[in-house]
RNA sequence: GGAAGCAUAGCUCAGCUGGGAGAGCAUCUGCCUUACAAGCAGAGGGUCAUAGGUUCGAGCCCUAUUGUUUCCACCA
């Protein structure tokens, strides 16, 4: 054994704790500093930054498939010799951290405006600093393999230059400015959000229909509207101008029930002539359409809310109400007008804040915006001209829709937690300066400056991480090694929220592509398939499933039999399915360890192979060479099942039972290669399956003589062309089948499993040599006592049991154990499924068409198929003829 | 209103550029065979939603239909 392997098969008891090995390793591994990269012009770079989670976050499914994936890429990349980097870092999230701070406040009695700004933003700190370090602790138990050395915070230094730059160049640009203009405005979170962060929620609601009488009653105009409270805030009536209904009333006025004031009746396209009652009022400062309306027909705007929800003083009476109550006492005193003409039940969207869920009451304020247009334009044309691939690529479109449809962007929030916008206003004169730096007093007039008091939207800042993490603005070694990073991977929720917004500043910024794949993946649902939500309760701990079936195991069954960008259900019965695969490969292992005997163990003799040898390696290389393709084309799922299945049923069911003669036997030279070749299959087996299961895998590897001191830095492993033994495999494959079928018919027959029995094998001179060699693993596999090879039927007992397969056919004398009436019966059934592929692969055959049209290829195959059919069909036929004698 | 996805075994889902339908779980039958009962061996189970079309050949490509999910838009 040689010096690495210490360990051996030391502390391998009969079922694998994932406990005992996980935080071990991966504290090795860390302090080691094999995550640590640095630029190296003499490997190519492999970089990923990591979508950065929440700072003050909790674990959840998502990161845990996200962070996953994530590894397994950057795992497989470093084994493949590329200097990779995985940049972690964490967001500081600010509505969802200052919410958080809010209500500690709350808890303890205080408000915001109680502790001031700056009490507020140590408030803040302190939170980030108790909590920020959970997060990465918990990715740690994910085995995630980031560079830790170059952990990230959007709020950081650095980071925090990258975004004052971007802002303060975009503003002199004129891509940045500064406007009153209708946004949605969360009340409970008290600021603006984007068009982004609006959630359409369907709601059952009513369409209250109300009547606008002329002032001298001759005439009147009914309008439906599902938000009555904001009549207070008419500025007009709208109808379409080609209406011939209201062709008249055009610029005649209207009194607004309950309010009284006297509104305009205007002509705008905008309005449907079919929906409703073809008229609509008009409320400016209430309603994104509404506002258009009122710009293109000059109606004055009147807000009537005020930031947190309520009624203002222009709502009379109303004011100081909340808008929901203001509606039911509104509705009251339009039925008490006579106004309310008819109230129907309506379901329809209402717009919700996506942390809050509160309803969004649309609102002019005086906000900062990105025009968007010069900077979605190149970005569109980074995907259109595939220098940016999204994998799957269906989501290709679903970037396209909304980079085309895209809105200014509303980047300021009125919250403290972020970073404040670098705007400064004097209030002597009125001036704007927008700069890098404070100025100590207004260039214009010497006088005293004044801060914005908003904050940045977080996107604005996440939407550099992959250069602002590199070190951008400074010009460093790291930006151009690793920038552009290679792959961005995450779910297709962000595609909006932080993709569109990497590619714009990427482009904007750096004048390159941020990254140039996005491997977009699915949600993880529970088990009915219902997303996993706090209101719920449904959301499953990663951390528990850790802690119950190790990190592995939860990494297996979130890679597993899932494509690419499709949502999955989380299934215990999956990650205890892949708990047995760990103990499986465990146990496998603990088998080779038991076997190594005491002597070194060389490099496989390639004299010393036999045919379940050659096939083994045969089919190692094929799988190593069909697992990388998968994984170069990000089909993790069909490389981890690949590797899955070839470990247990190849590699265990098959090739370690074959292994046990030799091992048990008397030749040492057998028994030296056949370990050589266990070794050899189980370390590469482990290097395959490192980058989804890192753990299982370096515990393995490491106790395996003639290993390196870790698989994470092992190379990953290549196809070896002199272990290429096609025609060998389509023996054993025969062989397989013969084994198969004996097992079959002892089991049809009822032969109790410790009943052995003599088998002869008849073949012909081609297949000869692979029957005796296939002799030893018949009595291993099938049962056999005795295994005689001819090439005759002599001495074959009439009413033995025969199974007949592409090698050869294998009788075996049953005696008493036989029903003679039932054998012909499965024999009967045989023939028939015989004559059936005959009849099958002569149709085809036969077909003039296929002949003239089909591949060479299939054509050879189909007629081989034909050959080997009517092969057996001819076989089974003479052996019912035999019985029937 | 627009777009996309999905519909395959009892359940959950794979199925790469069209060339004889797969896995895991569940079910049934035998086995504690000295790596593993979290295991081994064997078995049953599918008109690949429906209807057309293209093709020598369709689970896969095209069209329509039905059901379902999601995203975008937001007609008051």
């Amino acid at each position: 054994m040689c010096e690495h392997c210490s360990r051996g098969i030391e502390e391998m008891p009969k079922t694998y704790d994932p406990s005992t090995v996980e935080d071990r390793i991966y504290s090795d591994w860390e302090a080691k500093g094999y995550f640590h990269s640095e630029p190296n012009p003499n490997k190519p770079p492999y970089c990923i930054v990591i979508p950065p989670p929440n700072v003050t976050g909790q674990l959840h499914m998502g990161h845990a498939l996200d962070e996953t994936m994530q590894d397994i890429l950057i795992r497989y990349k470093r084994m493949c010799g590329y200097e990779t980097l995985w940049i972690p870092g964490t967001d500081h999230a600010s509505i969802a951290t200052e919410v958080k701070v809010v209500q500690k406040l709350a808890k303890e009695g205080k408000s915001k405006n109680d502790i001031g700004r700056d009490g507020f933003m140590h408030e803040a700190w302190a939170w980030k600093h108790e909590y920020g370090g959970r997060i990465t602790r918990q990715l740690r138990k994910l085995g995630a393999s980031c560079d830790w050395e170059r952990e990230r915070f959007t709020m950081d230094e650095g980071c925090s230059k990258a975004v004052t730059k971007v802002f303060v160049d975009l503003y002199k640009k004129g891509l940045i400015y500064r406007g009153d203009r209708i946004v949605n405005w969360c009340p409970t979170c008290g600021t603006a959000i984007s068009n982004a962060e609006v959630e359409f929620e369907e709601k059952p609601s009513s369409l209250w229909h109300v009547r606008y009488m002329a002032p001298d009653g001759s005439y009147s105009i009914t309008c439906a509207t599902t938000r009555p409270e904001t009549i207070l805030g008419d500025t007009g009536i709208a109808v379409n101008p080609n209406d011939p209904r209201y062709a008249e009333l055009v610029g005649k006025t209207v009194i607004v029930p309950v309010v009284g004031r006297e509104i305009p009746i205007v002509a705008d396209e905008y309005v449907e002539m079919d929906f409703g009652t073809g008229a609509v009022k008009i409320t400016p400062s209430h309603d994104p359409n509404d506002f258009e309306v009122g710009q293109r027909t000059g109606l004055p705007q009147l807000c009537v809310f005020t930031t947190d929800g309520h009624i203002n003083e222009l709502g009379g009476r109303f004011a100081g109400l909340t808008t929901a109550e203001c509606r039911k006492q509104f509705v009251d005193a339009l039925k008490d007008c006579g106004a309310l003409v008819k109230i129907e039940p309506y379901t329809h969207n209402v717009g919700t804040c996506y942390r809050c869920h509160t309803v969004i009451e649309p609102m002019i304020s005086k906000q900062w915006f990105v025009a968007i247009e010069s900077l979605a334009k190149p970005a569109l044309k980074a995907v259109e001209d595939g220098r940016i691939k999204f994998v799957p690529e269906r989501y290709t479109q679903t970037y396209y829709n909304w980079m085309r449809n895209i809105r200014d962007w509303c980047i300021s929030r009125q919250l403290w937690w972020g970073h404040r916008i670098p705007a400064y206003y004097c209030d002597d004169c009125g001036a704007a300066i927008v700069d890098e730096k404070e100025p100590e007093c207004c260039p214009n007039c010497g006088g005293r400056l004044r801060q914005d008091e908003d904050v940045l939207d977080t996107w604005f800042s996440s939407g550099m991480w992959p250069f602002s993490t590199l070190g951008w603005p400074d010009d460093t070694a790291e930006l151009k090694y690793y920038y552009p990073t290679a792959t961005l991977a995450t779910g297709y929720d962000l595609i909006f929220f932080w993709i569109a917004r990497m590619i714009m500043f990427g482009l904007y910024a750096m004048g390159d592509v941020p990254f140039h794949t996005v491997y977009i993946h699915g949600m993880v649902r529970d088990e009915q398939g219902r997303k996993m939500s706090k209101s719920l309760g449904n959301g499953i701990d990663p951390l528990d499933v850790i802690s119950e079936y190790g990190v592995d195991s939860l990494r297996f069954s979130l890679t597993s039999g899932t494509a690419a960008g499709t949502d999955m259900r989380y299934s215990p019965k999956k990650v205890e399915a892949a708990r047995n695969f760990c103990n499986k490969i465990y146990n496998a292992s603990r088998f080779v360890m038991m076997n190594l005997g005491n002597e070194p163990i060389g490099a496989i003799d390639p004299g010393m192979l036999d045919i379940a040898d050659k096939w083994i390696l045969q089919r190692l290389n094929e799988v190593i060479a069909e697992a990388t393709a998968n994984i170069d084309s990000f089909d993790l799922n069909l490389a981890v099942d690949k590797i899955y299945s070839f470990i247990w049923t190849e590699f265990c069911d098959w090739y370690i039972e074959m292994a046990k003669p030799r091992l048990y036997g008397e030749d040492e030279n057998a028994k030296k290669n056949v370990r050589a070749v266990l070794i050899h299959v189980l370390s590469n087996s482990m290097k395959l399956l490192h980058p989804f299961m890192p753990f299982i895998t370096e515990d393995i590897y490491t106790r395996l003589p003639g290993s390196d001191k870790t698989i994470m830095l092992s190379d990953w492993p290549k196809a070896d062309p002199k272990y290429s033994f096609e025609k060998e495999a389509a023996g054993m494959d025969g062989l397989m089948d013969m084994v198969r079928s004996i097992r079959n018919v002892r089991a049809e027959m009822n032969v109790p499993p410790a009943k052995r029995a003599h088998v002869t094998v008849v073949t012909t001179t081609e297949q000869e040599a692979v029957c005796r060699e296939a002799a030893p693993y018949l009595n291993k596999l099938a049962g056999a006592s005795t295994i005689a090879v001819q090439l005759d039927k002599a001495n074959i007992a009439r009413d033995a049991v025969s199974v007949i397969s592409s090698i050869g056919e294998a009788y075996i004398p049953m005696n008493e154990l036989i029903d003679i009436a039932k054998e012909l019966e499965r024999l009967e059934k045989e023939r028939k499924r015989w004559e059936g592929e005959v009849a099958r692969a002569n149709g085809k055959l036969n077909n003039a068409g296929f002949i003239a049209k089909a591949p060479e290829k299939v054509i050879c195959e189909e007629r081989s198929k034909l050959e080997n059919a009517a092969d057996m069909l001819r076989k089974v036929e003479a052996r019912i003829a035999e019985m029937k004698k």
